[in-house]
DNA sequence: TTTGATGT
């Protein structure tokens, strides 16, 4: 009697399994690589949920030009925005690029018309401006995907966020030569969506980081702005400490430094050396 | 030279 032929689904099985290796053989390489970026955009690492499996903070590290954001499916928002500013002695920036873009990569459709009759702004995370003019024109065309946008009041928008992050760009870097900056929006419960299904943050944090260098120890800045601000307040007001945001936010900010030095640098507030009394006034430019 | 919305 002879043998039977290996039956069709024994046959199957041999060949998914080669398969299922090329694949993850191909996905650990691409991983790698990915992970290699991540390290090469951040500054002691990207920002690590405190609690791996809690919905709230689980997100996904998008790569784009200039920027990384860590993207969560489902809050509809960016949950962090990580980028290195550079000191430009005469940016020149294209223009507007007059809307806003849908990035594939949000899995769930994220549209500038979920934003339309909101009563909130499209609130870039990744700034327009300091990105353009340090990384050109296609990373300014990355910050206006909807992945890198999140519900901001007006006010917030246009006056007290535009002004810190004028103040970043025009102070701090030109300061400190190079800073690496960490924003993002915070969600207090209870949970509020707008008609869309994205989540409206309660506030928003950034967090600035001059790393030093040499006998120069890093030093770090951080801000925590409420949705409901009038718009002229001096930003001094809205300082907190790095401990603060974690506490607020569920993330573990800079997770590669050493115990010490995270507990000298984000335990408590200290200005000293970032000239803020001088532009805390700034007024809004619009 | 830095943020946006709206209507056509």
């Amino acid at each position: 009697m002879a043998r039977r032929r290996p039956g069709l689904l024994k046959r199957f099985r041999r060949m998914s399994g080669v398969g299922l290796m090329a694949t993850a053989v191909l996905y650990g390489l691409w991983y790698y690589q990915e992970r290699t970026y991540w390290e090469q955009m951040s500054w002691m690492g990207t920002p690590r949920a405190e609690v791996w499996y809690d919905w709230k903070t689980i997100n996904r590290t998008l790569r784009n030009d200039g920027f990384l954001t860590g993207w969560s499916d489902l809050r509809a928002n960016p949950l962090w925005t990580v980028y290195r500013l550079d000191r430009v002695n005469h940016p020149a920036i294209g223009d507007r690029p007059g809307h806003f873009s849908d990035d594939w990569r949000t899995l769930w459709p994220v549209t500038s018309d979920d934003y339309t009759g909101s009563g909130y702004d499209r609130g870039h995370q990744a700034p327009n401006y300091a990105i353009a003019a340090v990384y050109g024109r296609q990373a300014q065309l990355d910050t206006f995907q909807m992945s890198n946008i999140s519900p901001q009041s007006p006010d917030l928008n246009r006056r007290v966020w535009q002004r810190l992050e004028e103040v970043v760009i025009d102070q701090f870097a030109a300061r400190f030569g190079t800073v690496w900056v960490t924003t993002g929006p915070i969600f207090d419960d209870p949970i509020k969506r707008m008609s869309s299904f994205i989540e409206i943050p309660d506030a928003f944090y950034k967090i600035v980081v001059a790393p030093g260098s040499g006998d120069a120890p890093p030093r770090m800045i951080a801000f925590i702005v409420p949705q409901d601000v009038h718009g002229d307040e001096p930003l001094d007001r809205f300082l907190v400490s790095v401990d603060d945001i974690e506490a607020r936010t569920g993330f573990n900010f800079f997770s590669e430094l050493s115990d010490d030095m995270a507990e000298q640098l984000e335990s408590g507030v200290d200005t000293r050396g970032w000239g803020l009394e001088k532009v805390a006034r700034q007024p809004a430019r619009f």
